[in-house]
DNA sequence: ATGTAC
């Protein structure tokens, strides 16, 4: 019998796969999927969860969101949640894109302003923002500078003039994670995280101008001063080669300390460390680090595409309107405290394709949301509509405060790439503006790769995880 | 995700 036949429905967006159904697997894993989601439920993503649960120190449960896909070790759209006295840190389980994340600008422009104009605006972006697998960006850091950015996160590209001091107020954790140490970096990350420090990258990454094309809770979106037909500026990506590498390092480190530790994984790629021990920190300040770079280009993008925007159409900041509505991770590990029957405790939550999701008045909300609950920005693939969504109660019960991430992939690049080629890219794309250096990764992010992102937040919403507040759709998109 | 393969 197959993992999926041992998935007990418990209710229309609720699967557990109990405890102990694999060998060592001390607790539950549930899936928060819908009946359609479900159907595209893999085998191998209910193994690598099941797996997870096998994993020393891990707490309560396993939860998966329901834009799951398989991943490295650990499926992407999996939270698990590992008590740091007794548990371990797992690179894979947090993932390759140290701090892939997303970021939501507000601006004062209607979509009327943008779309006669969305062609050569996206072109301008296209000439203004780097993007694609190892493009460089118009930085060039030393390992010196490297290391104060890996410290300061996006406050680091506030003082180089990349931004405003109030910006930083509307990001994850101010965009600046403390526990990090560059001295845990190798030289290696830094070289290659020295022309990368402001670049897209490639896969799913993305810089969009977005419209709000509908609102679901008219009282939150004015709290957060979002309106219909207001233009925004998404963008959606990570720590690039500078994370990528930390990740890399650290997966050795792990499979080298797994017999000193007498650790037992079912899986090599979820090699791991104590989290107490000097392997397991020295890997989450150096993970720190790659998440404050990530923080640092996200901020460096949000700026310079606002910029660019903003000179296009010759008009002041003021007229612009630039505003951070927020900034967050969806692959990171965060040390936060959570009650487990009746019992507080302190917990490193993985999150790999899961974004924070606290609810109103929880300290960590930034003072001008406090009422409202933490911003949950979902990013939609090309020409798909992006959400955005606030942080709900349910959270901090049945997800160590976490959501989806977006919609997860349907088909491998491989069949993507074929399927557009069959179709014609044209057609496949009609009435889109994209822009991209090469036409390579686009026919592998066409939408008809991705499951339906309308789907997924459905689901968080429906069990009270985050609340749905707005939907934004793309005017135009720059690709990686 | 990724100098898209150690």
């Amino acid at each position: 019998m197959g993992l999926k036949e041992a998935l007990v429905r418990l209710s229309d967006y609720v699967y557990v796969l109990k405890e102990n159904t694999i060998i060592g697997q001390r607790v539950p894993v549930y899936f928060y999927i819908s009946d359609r989601l479900f159907e595209h439920l893999e085998e191998d993503a209910i193994r690598q969860a099941a797996n997870a649960g096998t994993l020393p120190g891990v707490e309560k449960a396993i939860y998966v969101m329901p834009d799951v896909h398989v991943g490295y070790g650990f499926p992407v759209g999996g939270v698990m949640a590992v008590n740091t006295q007794t548990g371990i840190i797992s690179p894979g389980s947090i993932g390759y894109d140290i701090n892939c994340g997303v970021r939501l600008i507000a601006t004062n422009l209607s979509e009327e302003r943008i779309l006669p104009i969305r062609q050569e605006l996206m072109q301008e972006i296209l000439n203004k923002v780097p993007a694609g697998v190892g493009s460089r960006g118009r930085l060039k850091l030393s390992k010196e500078q490297l290391k104060e950015v890996a410290i300061k996160g996006a406050r680091w590209a506030v003082e180089y003039g990349f931004g405003f001091e109030e910006d930083l107020m509307h990001i994850e954790s101010s965009g600046t994670l403390p526990d990090a140490d560059p001295d845990k970096v190798s030289n290696f990350a830094y070289e290659r995280g020295s022309e990368e420090l402001g670049t897209v990258g490639s896969g799913n990454h993305f810089v969009e101008i977005q419209a709000v094309d509908e609102i679901y809770d008219e009282n939150t979106a004015q709290k957060l001063g979002i309106s219909i037909g207001q233009v925004m500026i998404m963008v959606h990506s990570g720590s690039r080669g500078f994370g990528h590498q930390v990740c890399v390092d650290y997966l050795k480190v792990a499979k080298d300390a797994l017999d000193k530790y007498k650790i037992h994984i079912p899986d090599m790629q979820l090699a791991c460390m104590p989290f107490r021990s000097e392997e397991g920190q020295n890997y989450f300040k150096a993970m720190n680090c790659a998440a404050n770079y990530a923080f640092a280009n996200r901020q460096i993008l949000g700026f310079i595409t606002a910029d660019t925007l903003r000179r296009f159409l010759g008009i002041s900041w003021e007229e612009l309107g630039y505003r951070v509505v927020y900034d967050l991770a969806h692959n990171i590990g965060k040390v936060e405290r959570y009650k487990i029957d009746g019992e507080e405790k302190e917990l490193l939550v993985h999150r790999k394709g899961a974004t924070r999701a606290f609810p109103p008045y929880n300290p960590d909300v930034p003072p001008a949301y406090r009422d409202v609950g933490q911003p949950v920005l979902i990013p939609g693939d090309i020409g798909r509509y992006s959400f955005l969504l606030v942080g709900a109660p349910k959270s901090m019960e049945i997800s160590f405060g976490s959501a989806c991430h977006g919609a997860g992939r349907l088909m491998s690049r491989t069949k993507a790439k074929e399927y557009a080629r069959k179709e014609g890219i044209e057609k496949v794309l009609s009435g889109l503006v994209v822009v991209a250096r090469g036409k390579g990764t686009i026919m592998e992010e066409i939408p008809q790769a991705y499951k339906d992102v309308t789907e997924v937040v459905k689901v968080v919403d429906a069990l009270g995880i985050a609340k749905l507040v707005a939907r934004l759709k793309p005017l135009g998109t720059l690709k990686g």
